[in-house]
DNA sequence: CCACTGACGAGTG
DNA sequence: GCACTCGCCAGTG
């Protein structure tokens, strides 16, 4: 083992991760907001490095994290893992349209749980 | 150390 | 809705 971290000092990867792990099935969430919620406000970008830098078979549900604009950024670059974003989605009950977006106004991740 | 890239976001035209 | 710019940060050559 290389390093061991600090009590109480996780890596922002890791907090990433526990906030994905939060977004109830049949929800989505979005890169900023995932951000924001792990203590990162403005590191978006820094969500999708942690999300790709996640392996296969990993208890992070990645596939229910779309951009700001409801879109799936995986099949925007073209990544054959789009494909399985895309159907994790739709059988969890969140409609994807032929423009591999989703509806965040009703299918977004709100804290306040409305529906 | 510098340049470039990338699962992003917000602002502007 | 689309194209472009700038800000952010880690990883790579």
């Amino acid at each position: 083992m290389p390093q061991r971290r600090s009590p109480g000092a996780e890596s922002a990867y890791d907090r990433i991760y526990a906030v994905v792990r939060r977004i109830p099935r049949g929800r989505v969430s979005t890169y900023g907001a995932v951000a924001r919620l792990a203590g990162l406000p403005g590191r978006a970008r820094q969500v999708g490095y942690a999300l790709a830098a996640l392996r296969d078979g990993s208890s992070v549900p990645w596939h229910r994290v779309v951009n700001a604009q409801g879109r799936l950024s995986l099949a925007r670059v073209g990544s054959p893992s789009g494909i399985t974003q895309r159907l994790r989605l739709v059988r969890e009950g969140v409609p994807v349209d032929g423009g591999d977006r989703v509806s965040l106004t009703s299918f977004g991740w709100k804290l306040r749980g409305r529906t």
